[in-house]
DNA sequence: CATGAATGAGCATTCATTCAT
DNA sequence: TATGAATGAATGCTCATTCAT
């Protein structure tokens, strides 16, 4: 490794020390209490550090929101449902969405609530991502598959993608924001949902 | 009028026009940004005096969003579709639900963003409102009578209700998050998902 | 009773409510959580009525220090021990300020502690006061009994008094400020307090 | 002195100078007149510079009442009378006592008056201080070698300096309530004062 | 007599950010 | 690279007081 690629390499681990941190704040104690201040604090440097790393604090939130979304789209990338039929793949992916969100919870809020964490032209963001980013390729991989296989009627591919995430969106802001619901309660949501989908799409 | 009365409508106006303001504040700037102070110099008046006619900026929110609530729940009740089969009515009261979200997407977000606008358990609060409620309640009544029409298979209702809700708040809010989605776009995503939804409810 | 008289009559007695409710206000909450608003909701009066009786805050808060004065002196007035020996009628006039205080502690330190209550020259009034009021003047004349009796000596009577009442006003904040002190620790302490003054004033 | 030690200085430097300011402004217009604002434009920094010092305003007092406290601790443990007979040197605490109350009446007032400076048990504070911190030692040390000298009756140290205290503490209210009084005055009261409590502790 | 409406001044506190070192 | 020092802007809120009615 060359002088300059381990001196990149330190600044890397303090960067990604800040992310950490702020993520962790994140999903502690919501995005209200995210300052600068506070994650300085936590990793035991000065406030003025942080700007050597992020140009202010709207981008470091981008690039929070940008690392759980990476880390997010591993997860959908990973639904240990490979080989079994592509139906059943789609609800594999479907369930371990709205796992990633009820276990960061507030991360997936600032993630998807607009403004917050991007300033500008969030959704277009997330409907590129939808498409492009080979976690969301996931759910179209299946579909694609599903109606290749003659599992659903074939859809402009696109729309239906986009449809099933909003769905899926409004399922998992609905389960955040009850967390007095059980996790039977929780479950009963979750398999209703996914069979009301599921059926949708098998009908043309 | 008497001479109580007159005073009270006084009253009454100025009360609307903190209201008006905020809603107005919230609408165009978001939640972040209203404050008691601005909202008082957008109306020419002293941060005091919002004080003499709502408690505290938590009660001013409070009513901002039941306000619109109001407002919501009296277009809900008004499809226009009030003698259509029961499933086209549901279909009705879908896209009155989606259309008053893009038309105030900001006091959307602070009233279904749990938390922010009201300080205790928003969801419940939602779902209970979501069967009691007369808005809400013409989802549920278009839906009861769908299924005793024979429309769609019968299903518990309440169940029903809440992931529909659930769907429905999904796709408003990735229409509300793409703002530079055309019309066009937009009335293509909407009509994608209600064939969804209403294939999913059709079979059983 | 004329109707002027009546008038004035009424109009005393909603003066004396303002002086009761701030009195209690006082006594209950402390000085600083005395405010006008306060005091008028407390009689179900607007705060603007308050002023119709009282110049300011500084003048209501004068004439329940004065008004408590009146109470204090009355007390000290009839310390129930007029026909005891002079010395015994001091030491019973030294008991009765103690417990007083210990009554009204908020007001006590409202009215002895200088620059609150009355906004200049608290001293004087207070040494003028204690020479003049009948209430002090029970202590100088029980004082002055005492010496004319032979039960101590004789000593110049104004700085004598003076200095009583100043040694009596230190043991009154000392337990007036140790809420934690016990009855019994309380009587200790007072006791030893005047066995020492009645000690001093036997010798010369 | 090192690099660091440079700039700790000067940062205790502006630390002190705060406190001075504070102090400053407190004895020059009392407890209700401080804020941290006025003492931040008294020495021309920005209110936001005070929480780089101090935690909050109550930290800030808590350090003003402190700091007084070690001066007067400080002036009572030098009172010049090291050699004196011990009941003199009694005499001479008290003295002191009664001059730095006088020299610093607002901040004797908050730092005496329970409840403003602390939060928490002022009386308990002030008592057991009276007994250990080396200045009320003073009082207690003379008092204990005059007792043993036979220069006064022996009685229970600890009521005995609680008395004392108090009401030294009363005099010196009732002077720093009189700043109309000339010193000649003040003399005259402050030798009653003497006279009457060294003659109640020489009997028994 | 009593009030409702309104306000200006003030307060403690927090935050993101800059700058010189 | 990292920081300590400092700040301006903002916030929610409370209070005493005035004024027209």
């Amino acid at each position: 490794m060359s002088v300059r690629a381990r001196i990149d390499s330190e600044k890397q681990k303090l960067r990604r020390l800040i992310l950490q941190a702020t993520t962790d704040l994140l999903a502690r104690e919501g995005f209200e209490q995210v300052s600068i201040r506070k994650v300085a604090s936590r990793i035991g440097y000065s406030a003025t550090t942080i700007y050597l790393y992020f140009k202010n604090k709207a981008d470091l939130i981008d690039h929070v929101v940008d690392d759980g979304f990476a880390r997010f789209m591993l997860r959908l990338g990973n639904t240990g449902a490979g080989d079994s039929p592509p139906l059943r793949q789609l609800v594999a992916g479907m369930r371990v969405y709205i796992a990633f969100a009820l276990e960061n919870p507030n991360w997936y809020r600032v993630t998807f609530s607009s403004r917050l964490g991007r300033s500008n032209n969030d959704a277009q963001f997330l409907t590129e991502a939808a498409t492009r980013e080979k976690g969301f390729a996931v759910l179209a991989a299946s579909l694609t598959q599903a109606m290749a296989a003659g599992e659903i009627p074939k859809r402009p591919l696109y729309p239906a993608v986009q449809t099933i995430w909003a769905t899926l969106h409004g399922i998992a802001m609905l389960l955040i924001n009850s967390p007095q619901a059980g996790i039977k309660e929780q479950r009963r949501v979750i398999e209703g949902y996914i069979e009301l989908i599921v059926n949708g799409l098998r009908v043309r």
